[in-house]
DNA sequence: TCATAAAGTCAACTATATTTTACATTTTGC
DNA sequence: GCAAAATGTAAAATATAGTTGACTTTATGA
């Protein structure tokens, strides 16, 4: 399942994935990979992520039932 | 950084690391790291670890600024 | 149309999360 | 005190996150 939220919070930035990937210190296949889904990201890479788009954890990476994290 | 908020979690819901990682399907020692800090955990084991004790991402992973997800 | 930036993808490689096994130490209840 | 459960710790092995380089495909704007 596509990350959606953390799409949409990287185009309110104006930011390219290879943007993002440069201020969180990955690569941009890397940042690609996330907001494509079925990819399980480090912790750390997640805060750096979140931080860099000034969102928090539960607003790019929550689901309460039946979202995205339910095939982790 | 010890995460607190997470061993508090656990004793509130009187489960042993032992007990948590069953559930989640992680080891005892993962779970002792991960509690201990200064550790980096995959999003997939985190957001287990929330469902199992009844908290969401930001309860027990997200610091706003100069918290123990600082050093990671 | 055309040029270019952005994004998708793939293989091979490196870094590290997680497991397994084993033993030491600390807590807890009896 | 004592026994058992819970926790700390560590080395070696495995699984997988993340990188690198290269190429293709899809926007986007002039």
């Amino acid at each position: 399942m596509k990350n959606l939220r953390m799409k949409a919070a990287r185009a309110a930035k104006d930011m390219s994935q290879g943007d993002l990937a440069a201020v969180v210190g990955a690569t941009r296949q890397t940042v690609g990979m996330i907001e494509a889904g079925d990819y399980n990201p480090t912790l750390k890479l997640c805060i750096r992520i979140c931080k860099a788009l000034d969102k928090t954890l539960d607003e790019l990476f929550w689901e309460e039932e039946d979202g995205w994290t339910r095939e982790l």
